[in-house]
DNA sequence: GCGGACTGCTTACCT
DNA sequence: ACAGGTAAGCAGTCCGCG
């Protein structure tokens, strides 16, 4: 198929530097009751029209969304450290349009460990505090607090949970919180003082809310094409909408077509019971969708920020529907629906730590085919025809799959997505559209914010916590990088059996726990603290004061581990109840995972690269002394890396007896992981493999496992794993020798003798860049996309690039263009080896005595 | 003019 | 737009070489 380009855009992109959406239509407004029962709380808004903070709930009785609009008089504000005095000298400020007044406040400061006075600047509505470039924030040098989104700053001030079930009784927007026990945590956390205790609490009790079902419907669009080339552009618009899908909760099957000059075609079975419905013109089509996008409470789509919603908005204006009639409000990259509200999945998906953690890198391109393969087990449609040409009935196919798939993602597995997503929005106080939209380092700041405001405390600029914790006192070891990281230790190389694996239960966020580290406790500011050193770097961390990084993650830490996990596994406990905490412990895996990476990204606002080195060498430290602790013990250790140890046959009561030791003298859990009926260790750190108790193996780093490496090595390498399996004991490698022998051999042949198709021959490496951007140096991969886009197709970004090596001055040929008899089989033969050989050493088969060994003449 | 030693770039992995 | 550490393969450079 071919690739599409994507178009030029011709036109200036209208920066709406609007940080709130203003939503003036009325048509789609929800209704605001004066009482609403139990109702989960979406999103918090901001209302132009009524001038006023708007929070989006949830009826799952009634399957509506409905409004409730502030009624406290809340307004957006921040602070500045000019008395009042001084700035009503200032009439940038005093008579601005937007200027309300001020007040004096004050705040404890973080860092100093003082209340400091402030004033604050209360404005009208969040673009004149910010947004513009005449907003008031503009005229001043000093400023906090000035570049928080009024909607989180309008959920921080009124302690709302995002996510968690509201109700309205009289007007008034309370808490329906469940009564949750909390004897059994009280005693689990008996020792931790009252503050922490009072934080585990918080999280459980916002946690163990019910989840409620919500009714939504995933839509996908298909638009006619003006080339066959070009992708449609949504700002332009200029195509028509030919077919829109709508896949709901409540069992909506549809799919409009536009009726076109096209044939018909046939009805595929897959498309039995789905309603499809040909439609006469554009603008009737484009009001049905727009009727099904309000009359549901969350729109799923795939890329609809980017895509399906400009496109709908813009087409629907272009062909003279009023935009108040329209449910879609469009952002600088970002598209809301009214009166509910919009996720794009891609946005989600591409999130990096929910790929990671969340779905531990199964899927690792995040087009929709990608991640449908990965997580569904299924693949996206592929039009025979130039678009424009499709008979209608297989075009009503191709976008109901895709609409089928999004509903799927969200779908599969019970609801898994959207109740991850939920959860997330209850830890992290982000509404729906941020959540899922946003990263990491911005879901920690708002757990960060949300916290400080509820202790009256003052949220610190980016250069203000710099300014203190900027300096470093390790050298990485990598060069580029800003400080020290994780330690590995050489392994012994060699067949080991029965291999212990202990490791520290997610030991960064322990160590932030219980050393108490956060980004104003480290290198703090009293005199006393200085002598409080941390092993191994020059920086010192406060004794008089918890810091707020140390309670957060610390709390997140110990539930996950201690409650949350064990739950999830507990017999006694219902299936759903199960489901929800497993959901709960993943949510808190993902945000521990990145709490540490936060403290070191200097994108981060919470950067503080002295709290992340004291974490890594503390990290150090303890493997350091555990290692000790394993010596003393005469316990043998094979390898390490970061927070594990592998150990060698030990005895039951000495792996005992070395547990309490370190926990002893660390303070922090360690656990055996996983046992090994044997491990097999090379030279190389990060690459080794191993058969557990129960018969899996594990590989790890091996280049075998490698996404790069042509599929036919990688069949042979796994065939020659699946050998390995069988071994028991020493004895057995004997046997499984001469199996691989055998195998390796069949498969060179096969290479020489040009038995191996090229997709099987084909690299496959992302294009991290676009081509122009490889200024250094010409890899491999960029010749072969070089050679692609010459014949018209463009390797973006993002994407990969599939090329073979190939006997010409170039070196490579991207699959497509390349013949099978001008493979360079040198070349593939190397790869087979240095693939194989990782597998093949151990048991100590020399991959040149294999092709040596037999019939030589069969190749020349 | 060419090959080996070296450094640097790039990707994909591990924790 | 979370971190650093490691392996592998290739690109590019420098130096020596009658």
């Amino acid at each position: 198929m071919q690739k599409l380009e994507y178009p030029e855009e011709i036109e200036e992109e209208i920066e709406t530097e609007q940080e709130e959406l203003r939503i003036e239509s009325t048509i789609y407004e929800a209704e605001s009751p004066k009482n609403l029962k139990t109702s989960l709380l979406l999103s918090v808004t901001y209302s132009g029209k009524h001038g006023k903070a708007l929070v989006k709930l949830y009826n799952p009785e009634d399957g509506k969304i409905y409004y409730w609009y502030d009624n406290t008089g809340h307004k957006p504000y921040f602070y500045t450290d000019l008395s009042e005095e001084e700035l009503r000298k200032n009439p940038s400020i005093t008579l601005h349009p937007g200027f309300l007044g001020f007040d004096i406040v004050e705040l404890y400061h973080p860092i100093l460990d003082k209340k400091i006075k402030l004033t604050k600047i209360i404005a009208k509505d969040p673009l004149s505090v910010g947004g513009q470039k005449n907003s008031l924030r503009e005229y001043l040098k000093n400023k906090w607090e000035a570049n928080i989104k009024y909607h989180s700053s309008y959920i921080f001030d009124l302690g709302l949970i995002p996510g968690a079930p509201y109700k309205i009784i009289d007007g008034e927007l309370l808490r329906d919180f469940k009564e949750v026990k909390f004897s059994e945590i009280e005693e689990l956390y008996k020792y931790e003082d009252p503050e922490y205790l009072q934080a585990v609490k918080e999280w459980i009790n916002i946690l163990n809310q019910p989840i409620y079902p919500i009714k939504h419907v995933a839509i996908d669009i298909e638009v006619e094409m003006e080339s066959p080339t070009l992708l449609p552009s949504p700002k332009k618009a200029a195509s028509k909408v030919i077919a829109v899908a709508c896949v709901g909760s409540d069992g909506l099957k549809k799919v409009f077509i536009l009726r076109r000059n096209v044939d018909m075609g046939t009805k595929s079975p897959e498309l039995n019971g789905v309603d499809i419905e040909v439609v006469d013109d554009e603008v009737s089509l484009l009001q049905k969708v727009f009727s099904i996008i309000s009359s549901y409470a969350i729109v799923f789509t795939f890329n609809g920020d980017n895509f399906d919603l400009p496109y709908l908005y813009n087409r629907a204006i272009k062909l003279g529907i009023p935009k108040e009639k329209i449910p879609i409000a469009l952002g600088k990259e970002i598209a809301l629906v009214l009166p509910g509200v919009h996720v794009d999945l891609y946005k989600f998906f591409h999130n990096k730590v929910i790929q990671i953690y969340a779905f531990a890198r199964k899927y690792d391109e995040t087009d929709l085919n990608s991640i449908a393969k990965a997580l569904l087990g299924v693949e996206k449609k592929v039009l025979k025809d130039f678009i424009n040409l499709v008979p209608l009935y297989e075009l009503a196919l191709y976008c109901y799959n895709d609409a089928w798939i999004t509903y799927n993602l969200v779908n599969f597995n019970n609801k898994l997505i959207l109740n991850l997503i939920i959860i997330l929005m209850r830890i992290t106080k982000l509404p729906i559209e941020d959540v899922t939209r946003i990263g990491v380092s911005n879901w920690i700041k708002s757990i960060v914010a949300f916290k400080l405001r509820s202790r009256n405390e003052l949220i610190l600029n980016k250069e203000e916590i710099f300014a203190t914790k900027g300096t470093l006192s390790t050298t990485a070891i990598i060069k580029g990088k800003k400080y020290q990281g994780a330690k590995v230790i050489d392994p012994i190389p060699g067949i080991h059996f029965g291999v212990v694996v202990v490791d520290f239960a997610s030991l960064y966020p322990s160590i932030i726990k219980v050393w108490n580290i956060s980004y104003e406790t480290i290198d703090c500011i009293h005199e006393e603290c200085k002598s409080n050193k941390l092993p191994g770097i020059s920086h010192w961390v406060c004794k008089k004061r918890r810091g707020i990084l140390s309670i957060l993650i610390g709390s997140l830490r110990d539930l996950r581990v201690g409650f949350y996990k064990v739950k999830s596994k507990d017999p006694n406990l219902d299936q759903q109840t199960r489901f929800q905490y497993d959901v709960i412990q993943s949510s808190m895996k993902v945000i521990l995972n990145a709490a540490y990476g936060v403290l070191g990204a200097e994108t981060s606002d919470l950067y503080s690269p002295a709290a992340a080195e004291s974490i890594t060498a503390i990290g150090r430290y303890n493997i350091d002394k555990t290692i000790e602790i394993a010596q003393s013990l005469n316990l043998e250790i094979l390898y390490g890396d970061t927070d594990s140890l592998f150990i060698k046959q030990p005895q039951k009561d000495v792996l005992q007896k070395f547990v309490e030791m370190v926990e002893k003298e660390l303070k922090i859990d360690i656990d055996v992981d996983k046992i090994y009926k044997y491990v097999v260790f090379s030279q190389r750190k990060k690459n080794y493999f191993g058969v557990t108790q129960n018969g899996t193996v594990d590989i790890k780093g091996l280049l075998g496992k490698k996404k790069h490496i042509p599929e036919f090595v990688k069949k042979t390498f796994y065939n020659i794993v699946e050998m390995l399996k069988e071994v028991n004991k020493p004895e057995d490698f004997v046997k499984a020798k001469e199996k691989i022998k055998n195998l390796t051999y069949e498969q060179y042949k096969l290479l020489k003798t040009g038995r191996i198709s090229l997709s099987e021959l084909a690299i496959k490496v992302t294009m991290n860049k676009n081509i122009e951007d490889y200024s250094k140096t010409t890899p491999q991969h960029v010749k072969a996309a070089m050679q692609l886009k010459y014949f018209g197709v463009e390797v973006k970004a993002g994407q990969s690039v599939a090329y073979v090596k190939v006997r010409t001055q170039e070196g490579v040929k991207p699959v497509q263009l390349a013949r099978l008899d001008e493979i360079d089989m040198t070349k593939y033969v190397e790869m087979m080896k240095s693939s194989l050989e990782q597998l093949l050493e151990p048991a100590e088969i020399e991959f040149e005595s294999i092709l040596g060994s037999n019939n030589l003449g069969l190749f020349m």
